[in-house]
RNA sequence: GUGGGUGUAGCUCAGGUGGUUAGAGCGCAGGAUUGUGGCUCCUGAGGCCGUGGGUUCAAGUCCCAUCACUCACCCCA
């Protein structure tokens, strides 16, 4: 048996580098004020198909849906914002007072094929602020997620800015933009797309259809008043907080949500893949699934691709995790005191462990090396008799003889010295 | 869904033109004058050679299929 296509598991160490990452993110979102919210994992599929966009990618193809036993058509979310959103709505918090500012952690479900650190099952951790149209807000959404990389040192990404403008405006944009392209050679997808997504051929890669673009009237030069004054408010405002980007016109995103303001943070280290995180305003995505009028914005991060730009620039080092203390009791009467020496010293509160196999002091030694512990305290004969212990600095060497009823103390003293 | 590459020990990989008991390094277990880890040395365990079929006296090796992994396209996190 294995885990189906396109999943994996998380093993240690890599499940507890996964936590300690998650919870600094965590942080940072205290900080912004930011409150989670849970979300179920799978959603009727309607939701999805109304709110993403029937002519998504993500709908045509890439769901994972299935009717449950009382015949519902039921989808395993495909991504974090129009579930958040039906939330919104169905539990009226556009009365709470506004804007909502909400964050979510959880596994995503695309079918589609595996590749470089593309999953069917991936994490994401995400915000939604709800209910408020401010360019304060996209600001504040796109800052927290560039604070994310921030926390982790992380150098080598680019900023993608763009603005799609409103339905209104963005319609009008689209028939220019039909209008530009349909009598051009265009290549098969971009074929498809000009009927079924116009915008989406503003990003291809072919080089003929690149060569095809030049010229093309770009969706800046055609938002309307209100969607330019607002986009020109975030550039001023990401400005003003030192954060550099870089204007792209060709940046589109592939859900229909989305409005004004679209970015996405891309980073050299990740191959194709080379999104860590991405977002945008979704002004109309509360009317589109039945609920009032509400403005929002939010983004998607990646939580395997962080993880990946992490260790491509050597930064999830410094995130491990240490052992207190390993005993090490020679003999069988001494196992028994080291067990309950064991039991002492993590009723103290620290981390520790010892070698339940009754193998030879040579090879629990060995045991203490490998775990990484910052003392052993190893309990032979005529320290059982006597009553006190062996406490063996293990990146030093040295050793000292302590008395029983001292151990936790020393091993607080320890740690303290440690923490310098 | 489309195209390329790859499947041999826990991991990274060797195994010319088919030929008998399938190897290395690392890791793991035990040990090197019976109380001390890391370095060194010795010993050991561990392999339906991805799976199924075919060609052949003979297949890890050749052919087909299938599954998985991987990279790219599409699209995204």
């Amino acid at each position: 048996m294995k885990a189906p296509r396109g999943t994996r598991d998380i093993l240690p160490p890599d499940s507890c580098l996964w936590n300690k990452v998650e919870g600094k993110i965590r942080e940072k979102y205290r900080i912004y004020n930011y409150q989670e919210i849970k979300t179920p994992i799978f959603e009727e599929t309607e939701l999805f198909v109304r709110g993403v966009g029937g002519t998504t990618d993500i709908v045509e193809k890439e769901m994972y849906t299935f009717q449950d036993k009382g015949g519902r058509s039921i989808t395993l979310r495909p991504e974090g914002t129009a579930p958040v959103v039906r939330a919104y709505i169905e539990h009226k918090l556009y009365g709470k007072s506004q804007p909502l500012k909400l964050y979510y952690f959880g596994p995503m479900f695309r079918y589609e094929r595996p590749q470089a650190w593309r999953y069917r099952q991936h994490y994401q951790t995400g915000v939604e602020v709800m209910g408020g149209d401010s360019p304060f807000i996209d600001a504040e959404v796109i800052l927290l997620g560039i604070e994310i990389l921030k926390e982790f040192n992380l150098q080598n990404w680019v900023l993608h800015l763009n603005s799609i403008g409103c339905s209104q405006c963005r319609a009008d944009y689209k028939n220019e933009l039909i209008e530009f392209l349909k009598d051009k050679p265009l290549c098969r997808d971009c074929e498809s797309r000009l009927e079924r997504n116009p915008l989406r051929v503003l990003d291809c890669k072919e080089g003929n259809c690149q060569k095809l673009l030049e010229g093309v009237p770009l969706v800046t030069d055609h938002i309307c008043q209100e969607c330019g004054d607002h986009f020109r408010k975030v550039q001023e405002i990401l400005s003003v907080c030192g954060l550099d980007f870089r204007l792209d016109p060709f940046l589109v995103r592939g859900l229909d949500y989305y409005t004004r303001t679209a970015f996405e943070v891309k980073t050299k280290d990740l191959g194709a893949q080379d999104t860590i995180f991405g977002g945008g305003r979704y002004d109309g995505l509360s009317e589109e699934i039945g609920g009032p009028r509400a403005p929002g914005m939010g983004f998607g991060l990646g939580m395997e691709r962080l993880l990946l730009a992490m260790k491509q620039e050597g930064q999830e080092r410094g995130i491990k995790s240490y052992l207190d203390a390993y005993v090490v009791a020679v003999g069988d009467k001494q196992l028994l005191q080291g067990w309950n020496t064991l039991r002492e010293v993590r009723k103290a509160g620290f981390s520790a462990d010892m070698d339940l196999m009754g193998r030879s002091l040579k090879s629990q030694m060995k045991g203490a090396n490998r775990s990484g512990a910052r003392y052993a305290l190893i309990i032979g004969e005529e320290e059982a008799e006597e009553g006190f212990l062996q406490v063996r600095d293990m990146s030093s060497g040295e050793q000292d003889k302590v008395q029983k009823e001292d151990l936790v103390k020393y091993l607080a003293w320890g740690k303290e010295e440690q923490g310098k």
